[in-house]
DNA sequence: TAAAGTAGCGAGAACGTTACCGAAAACCAC
DNA sequence: GTGGTTTTCGGTAACGTTCTCGCTACTTTA
């Protein structure tokens, strides 16, 4: 079980100086003559040291590791946002540790009480979608070992938060249905107790009481954010009386599964009823008619979560901040008349 | 910088006790009153009390994590096979640590050559599809840290490895296309230097053959993975004096790219020309005409690549083992005529 | 030439835990 | 009671590294 690798101490006994010099030699130069500096890195070379972090991590009280925890990884967004936050990982020599909650508020909370709290130095998170406490957080976060909130934030936590600009974007879809000259919009939301559903929300009801349009609660249907989600949720907007002539969908998943459900009932997508999605999923253009939908930055997230994560963990004290990127409207045939 | 948590000191001051049993009474319980161990839990639990495993870790000279290595984590495949991965780390108590190569063998080689040997215990490996040499896995099997691919494998390195069926997989896709009465059917391959490429480009030539139709080169075309890569292969295709009635693509994402290319030339997908991918994405659903594809287990993929890894890491001396599972094909509209 | 400064190096403790071994205490059989 | 087990516990070294301090030897300054 156990193994034996090459370490300081064996380059101090080749060479017949000290492990201290080694251990300087190999980090930083001072105090160090240049030429037992070069012996240093020569031997280490020879021998393919690689530095135990186990050992570096316990005696500086840090892991280089940095955590992300999320819902799922099997989806176009996560999957970009994680791919960002690698890179900047990556490039100033942390690691990431992934865990994911499947969505689930108990897994989520395992999670959490398992973590060490010498095992991390940062916590990049989007909470589960049933998530009730976030007392997990402001612990870890009292402990020092800061945490970076992204997409799915938790507005009661102290700490920055990075995500796209959810209002603006469900207003200037929901704006957009109704410049095409659509009028009986409806939403098709995301989990009630998201900070980003209620944003979207608060945007596609705001565009339209400001046209003048009256907001319907029976055309707004709450679920979760799967495909199937999305078809059943027309099945139940088609059973009402009045019949929306357009749908305004938290994500590009649930747009599809409404497509898929109006095609089923030959209703003409966009000639007849405008579907407009949230995302950019590399889907929308792949289904036909292609999906209307608002871009969101997902990589960039990634990138800039990670950075600021960064930031908390090396400065002292850096004061919590809210980014919030834009996202874009890209018009597609889906809302096109 | 430097944060002090509870350590297993505190308990065994607070109890006045030694570090040695309390040590025991946090672990195993043998060797210690179960009295006693009942105090240690508590007081653990009082001063929420989490190991430092770093330390532990050098002391076992073991880390509890597992890392993968994979090209890419944005598309359908390695993220649900990563999901897998996951599941099983997960319920066996080991962290993840994930390194994305993008696809470059040069980020492959600086990882492998940076990763300390003390900061895994085993590692899950895809390789990139222009990866050279294996000489650094081979190091660290030899260095006792057990590696297991999947899908893209290093054929030459001696260790266990867990693939789908691609040979039967391909075959039976061809065989497919000639069933339905196509007979100039073409392939669209991946990058020459993968087993997987290889392996699916055999069955499809042994399909041909097996029903005497000719295998012709100027049909075959290596090139990337991504959906442009299958839109560019139409238009190279589709300059020959004789084209093909078929495609068989090597993944999803080129099959939906080639059939964007050949919309894009009025071509009726189907029934002029039947298109075939492999993967079963869920974008292969979503186009229209629906693709007609060879479904991966890549969840199954991922727990067992898992599984398989924490055999070689906790038994002695497991022999290496090559593991095949079955691909199934999944008939859609983009191969009737 | 003596005092002061500086460059380079080493000794030893520390980080939190486990592993090993020995000792004390409790129990048991006769 | 006595001797021998068994149970329970504690002391100490070790894991590989960094960090702090102090020492030596050389260089500079007056």
């Amino acid at each position: 079980m156990r193994r034996h690798y090459i370490t300081i101490k064996d380059i101090a006994r080749e060479l017949a100086i000290s492990v201290s010099t080694v251990s300087r030699a190999l980090r930083d130069a001072y105090d160090v003559n240049p030429k037992t500096r070069e012996k240093v890195l020569a031997k280490a070379m020879e021998l393919n040291y690689k530095p135990n972090f186990n050992a570096i991590g316990l005696v500086q009280s840090q892991s280089h590791h940095i955590g992300v925890l999320m819902p799922a990884i099997t989806n176009y967004y996560f999957s970009t946002v994680f791919t960002g936050i690698e890179q900047v990982a990556n490039a100033n020599g942390y690691n990431l540790i992934v865990f994911i909650t499947n969505d689930s508020a108990e897994r989520e909370q395992a999670i959490l009480q398992d973590l060490s709290l010498s095992s991390l130095d940062g916590l990049l998170v989007s909470v589960s979608s049933q998530a009730d406490s976030y007392a997990h957080f402001e612990e870890l976060i009292r402990n020092g070992i800061p945490v970076v909130f992204f997409d799915r934030v938790a507005d009661a936590v102290l700490t920055s938060k990075v995500m796209q600009d959810d209002y603006h974007g469900a207003y200037e879809a929901t704006q957009h249905l109704i410049d095409q000259g659509y009028r009986r919009i409806a939403h098709l939301a995301g989990p009630a107790g998201l900070t980003f559903t209620q944003k979207r929300r608060k945007g596609y009801e705001d565009a339209l009481t400001d046209s003048g349009l009256p907001v319907r609660s029976d055309w707004v249907i709450h679920s979760g954010f799967s495909q199937e989600c999305g078809f059943e949720d027309v099945a139940r907007l088609w059973t009402l009386a009045e019949k929306p002539d357009a749908l305004f969908a938290v994500n590009d998943r649930k747009a599809i599964g409404a497509m898929l459900a109006l095609k089923e009932r030959k209703v003409q997508i966009g000639k007849e009823v405008g579907v407009i999605g949230f995302t950019n999923d590399p889907m929308s253009q792949i289904i036909s008619p292609t999906l209307t939908t608002v871009a969101e930055p997902a990589f960039e997230i990634g990138k800039l979560s990670c950075e600021l994560l960064l930031k908390h963990m090396t400065r002292k004290k850096v004061e919590a901040q809210e980014v919030i990127l834009p996202a874009k409207l890209i018009i597609r045939e889906s809302t096109r008349r």
